[in-house]
DNA sequence: GTGGCTGCAAAAAATTTGCATCTCC
DNA sequence: GGAGATGCAAATTTTTTGCAGCCAC
């Protein structure tokens, strides 16, 4: 995804709803909004430079992150989950991974807002979110010309 | 999901796949051909009658069977993975999970074959799968009615 | 009979929790 | 200064692995 907002806004945010900015909620916004990619909470913590931040914090972070709806969790069925900037601030889009170098590209068609539609009224609950991946080979994969991911 | 073919083609596959028909592979298939929604590794093993099955059994099992296309993993970001018949035993369908009772309904509308198309041609890639999860408030809990999951 | 399969125990990996210390407002 | 946040350690939870004994073929 691609942040299309200033990540000042994540700081708002926090303020609103009556959190303190810190060193650790900046510098994890700061490495989701550099980032085209979905996160695991290892790789966030990779890439904080200095590894003053804990774990720990990482995950009370984005679990706070989650609530305010500025990031979202996927799971890619690897064993572990995976962060992205919500919808608001990264646009709304899916995933196709790639089964054999793990590679994720974003999909930005969605063809589902028909279909929500279509359930909501069958069954009158109320649709708040989706999550949709595919999965498959990606195209240097399926040329034997990938490498392995990092 | 509802099994539309007998559980006896189970058995078929694992001969033909080389594998013996043991207990434990019969019993965790016959508890996924005989449940409607998707099951935890927990909620197999309680499902199981006599507790003479071991959950690690039931997670080797369940390895086997995903392998050989019969079973497949879900997600539903509660922590753990769920397990369902695939899509050649159980149809294809998708999910609507309440957020507030957990209750996992079937949806069988998929409108993504087009979707499908049109990122393989642009892409080059191969789609071997996709996962589709609609998250919200089902129909009683938003009336009032409904009661916490078992 | 025997090689693959199971059960037990233990390890590994991801995530959560308790609590003393620190720091943002 | 004080409430709230962090860091460390430890616990919890889910899943995987090693290995001796068992059972399907």
């Amino acid at each position: 995804m691609t942040a299309t907002v200033p990540a000042e806004r994540v700081n708002i945010l926090l303020k609103e709803a009556g959190y303190r900015l810190t060193k650790p909620r900046q510098a994890v916004a700061k490495v989701l909004f550099n980032t085209q990619t979905p996160l695991s909470i290892e790789e966030i913590h990779a890439r904080l430079g200095d590894r003053t931040i804990n774990r720990v914090s990482i995950y009370r972070t984005i679990q706070l992150l989650c609530n305010l709806g500025i990031v979202r969790r996927l799971q890619f069925h690897e064993g572990f989950a995976r962060y992205e900037l919500a919808d608001t601030f990264g646009g709304h889009h899916h995933h196709f991974v790639c089964n054999l170098c793990g590679r994720v590209e974003d999909i930005d068609a969605c063809p589902l807002a028909a279909t929500e539609q279509a359930i909501t009224r069958r069954t009158r609950s109320r649709i708040t979110s989706h999550s949709l991946e595919f999965y498959g080979v990606c195209g240097p994969c399926a040329q034997g010309v990938s490498v392995s991911p990092s």
